[in-house]
DNA sequence: GATGCTCATGAGAATCATTCTCGCACAGGG
DNA sequence: CCCTGTGCGAGAATGATTCTCATGAGCATC
């Protein structure tokens, strides 16, 4: 019953590195879109597999605010994230301080197994100039 | 052009009031369920196009992220929610300080246009008892 | 209270992202 | 190289949300 193990294919591959080479949140569809493109097809069942598995993994946060959920290749370690709402070009960000707020306001109010998540949404520089 | 004027009809005023009797989050299509059950039946789109137009007006906050959309009577100010996410009992709570850190670490990066959404989810003490 | 112009309703169809099915391919340990 | 279980892919299935369109009902006006 540990963890089951991750075999190692061409299709995993391929998703992980299309995600290495973008700036910001993706859909899945979009990536399998691009995959296309780039001419490593890989199944769009098997996108949304590999997905999972990264986002199971660590390797890959997941957005799910408006519609379709949209992946990134992040950081392994606890933080935030600042995103372009036209472009999707992302930055990470961290905040201790909101991070024992939570901690503290859910425990004055009795809830346990406590997590949060904070995500801020803006126009970057580039798409508000154009 | 100003805004859509906005009708007062059977069907919204049952949903809102539904949404009054509710402590947490409830799904479209439980609050669908439960007018039929409590006997004014309200159609399926029509819930939908109900709970849109409150979001629209302010007067319901709506939470994404897991499946489908949540929805919950809400004061008008802008507040951030402690969810518990076994029972969607909810708690409106406040930080002012990650209001300014959000606008704060957003013009650093040249974001403009800054808007920010902070979920807190545990488990409440009712349902960690059981 | 009757009239008319619109917007609202609702049953079902349509949309669309995501998941499932299942026969076949292949990664990887021995 | 062989075996075994895991991963793949094409298409079907699922399920929430939205759209269509004929009918019904606010509400301002007379
Ligand atoms: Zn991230
Ligand atoms: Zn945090
Ligand atoms: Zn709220
Ligand atoms: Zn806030």
């Amino acid at each position: 019953m540990t963890e089951a193990p991750r075999r190692q294919t061409r299709q995993r591959s391929a998703v992980l590195a299309l995600l290495d080479d973008q700036d910001g949140f993706r859909t899945a569809q979009d990536l399998h879109a691009l995959l296309r493109e780039r001419g490593d097809a890989v199944g769009l069942a098997t996108v949304y597999r590999a997905l999972q598995a990264l986002v199971d993994d660590g390797l890959v946060d997941v957005l799910r605010n408006e519609g379709e959920a949209a992946y990134r290749r992040c950081s392994p370690v606890h933080h935030h994230h600042l995103v372009c709402r036209s472009c999707g070009r992302t930055v990470e960000v961290a905040d201790p301080p909101v991070e024992r707020w939570a901690a503290r306001v859910a425990a004055e109010h009795g809830f346990a197994d406590v997590q949060h998540q904070l995500e801020v949404f803006g126009t970057c520089a580039a798409c508000a100039a154009r």
